[in-house]
DNA sequence: TGTACATCAGTGAACGCGCGTTCACTGATGTAC
DNA sequence: TGTACATCAGTGAACGCGCGTTCACTGATGTAC
């Protein structure tokens, strides 16, 4: 409906436009291009990584490269989908970890997140330098966009969870998924201009739990723990 | 005292290892060059942008460039200091405006600074795209780091003296204007991935307040306004 | 104010490099009988 | 299970491009008398 061919060309994987049998040659040789490229993206930085030096890395000539994607774009696409599923997985096994071991309050909560699912430095290094080349692509963008959404979207009932383990509800989960999500990148980008400053990742904390804080209630109605 | 020398290497201009003379002309040429740089970075991004193509939009051969920079990192350090001096006059000049008007509450001051000075899209595109270049490059990184921390000093001053206008005091002021910065940089990413989503935008300023909120208290003793 | 000279600032050609992309090809893989 | 064949996946050479960087040079600018 809205948006022009362009804007919508990129929609991730998951519409191949020729479907094609994959054989199991043909995805070995896509992992490991896809691994190839994440070490080049990380060694390298993803404006920086060059097709002939992830099919180097990944033992193939760069006709494979085009053989199996059209561009980095793609690639990076197909990387990112990969890591923000292992990522919900990992918040939800360790919010699950922590409530099953008894949490205190949000604060404590959030500093064994933290303790659990650390913030992966390398990754997002590059997911911020994809981000900043996807804002001027609008096919990229528009394709982040909806991709960062559904993982946002996803995210959510994990943390209603969490929050009424807590005997707290929100208002807006929506907002605070927003809140949380520019927190996160906001005070990462700190974290890692200042990698040594400790202080500088305890108020990264500090600013997630006030703002957890100020998006949450405490329940009205009803007791904790045992309804 | 710490730091190897290549992390102290890329301190900023402010220290000219060989003080040569600036004549009127050479001033002339280092503008020109800054303004197509920024221009060039505008377009089509600060890692894409060569040294060719700034040189051809300012009307110079390359050599031009070769003799007034060292490299395309400290002429974008140059354009930093600028723009980010201006950006200080700017807010100074709108909360000033603001005051003398008259402001109702946290929400309204934000509201009215957001009016008066709007987010600079193309600007923050391209601080994003050398922000997410810089953290690869440790003296760069430092000189960034540096940098930013005397920005977020010399604006905490005038959000304090905003604060108090409205009667509001701040335990930990570096924590605020860290949290501050924070919020800007992650909220300015969800609104320019989506930009005709009218909401973010609403919610980026709500985090905003939300945080100014909780990192400030009424002021306990006095009577605000005439005090 | 004018001239002669020294220094400076930008020119433009040259070199070399690394890379993206294409494509005819061959060895590998899967299938049909 | 074995053979013959078809399709596929990755090879590797070739082409062309744009660029970073250098440097001997010349016209512009400033200075001393």
């Amino acid at each position: 409906m809205s948006g022009s061919p362009e804007e919508v060309a990129l929609s991730s994987s998951t519409a191949p436009s020729a479907p094609r049998r994959v054989t199991r040659r043909r995805a070995e040789t896509r992992n490991r291009l896809l691994a190839a490229a994440y070490d080049a993206f990380a060694e390298e930085g993803f404006g920086h990584a060059s097709v002939e030096r992830i099919c180097d890395r990944a033992g193939f000539t760069r006709g494979a490269f085009y053989s199996n994607f059209d561009s980095l774009d793609e690639l990076f696409l197909a990387i990112w989908e990969q890591r923000s599923a292992a990522m919900l997985d990992d918040v939800r096994a360790a919010l699950d970890g922590i409530a099953a071991d008894g949490v205190r309050d949000i604060r404590d909560a959030i500093d064994r997140l933290e303790a659990a699912v650390p913030l992966d430095e390398a990754w997002f290094r590059i997911s911020a330098e994809f981000t900043a080349h996807a804002l001027r692509t609008p096919a990229l963008r528009n394709a982040m966009a909806a991709r960062e959404e559904a993982i946002v979207a996803a995210l959510i009932p994990t943390v209603l969870d969490a929050l009424a383990r807590l005997g707290r509800t929100v208002a807006d989960p929506v907002a605070l998924g927003q809140a949380i999500v520019a927190v996160h990148d906001g005070t990462a980008i700190q974290v890692l201009m200042e990698p040594r400053d400790s202080r500088i990742r305890r108020r990264r904390t500090d600013l997630l739990m006030h703002v957890v804080l100020a998006y949450s209630a405490p329940e009205p109605h009803r007791t904790h723990t045992k309804g």
